[in-house]
DNA sequence: GATATTAATCGTAATATTGCAATGTACTTA
DNA sequence: TAAGTACATTGCAATATTACGATTAATATC
């Protein structure tokens, strides 16, 4: 079917799972740390950097904006993409506190 | 096309974007939670717990575990699944320093 | 205004993912 | 050995994702 059947989930599980999915993009992971790396941004820049097409990285960036995980703003011609700082900590909040859940202390298996 | 170009970029890219696809999905988060919340499981309890059908449960459950962050081990007529805690912590640790890196400080956009 | 530059959008092809019915496999128990 | 239980595998339909050429939109420069 290729469809998530979301409804039969929590909140929170849709809500980490779509952070995920995001991420599960070797692109969009390059991306972001580019953005890490440099502070300021054009797309241009990711073009060159990555080495996928123009209207491929267009189409990564605005998944990652939807999210609300970059930010972008017109710059003259060019765009000037960056982290969204506070959704980027409100994000890394949900995903270390799945990440990081107590291990089980006895060895069951 | 459907196929990410993981040749283009690095190692740590693409593991971090393996990683991060398994989260991908609410249903194995949902799964991971479980087995988080109690020591032992079985596939069976899962299905119950979970409201989607076995086949399906157990595609999810071999994904987890392709990526060695579950292990299952055969106990009589079903199968006892419980949390990798090694390589859950080894994963742990490539996901936080992916998500922890430092936010700049000068506001660029 | 004409042209160049930059990035978004559209359309489409190729591939991946999701979900489940049907079936297979392995073990247990009567 | 037959029947039951638990899970894996197969096969397939529906939908999603990825990538990019072609085009469009917006701004800058001549």
């Amino acid at each position: 079917m290729g469809l998530a059947k979301t409804e039969m989930f929590t909140d929170l599980q849709n809500e980490i799972a779509l952070y995920a999915k995001v991420f599960g993009h070797p692109a969009r992971v390059s991306i972001l740390q580019h953005l890490f790396k440099i502070d300021t941004c054009v797309c241009g820049d990711l073009v060159n950097e990555i080495g996928l097409a123009q209207p491929t990285i267009s189409q990564h960036l605005k998944e990652l904006k939807n999210l609300g995980l970059i930010q972008g703003t017109v710059e003259g011609t060019s765009v000037c993409y960056c982290i969204h700082k506070e959704n980027w900590t409100q994000m890394k909040e949900v995903m270390l506190k799945f990440l990081d859940q107590d291990l089980p202390k006895s060895d069951c298996c």
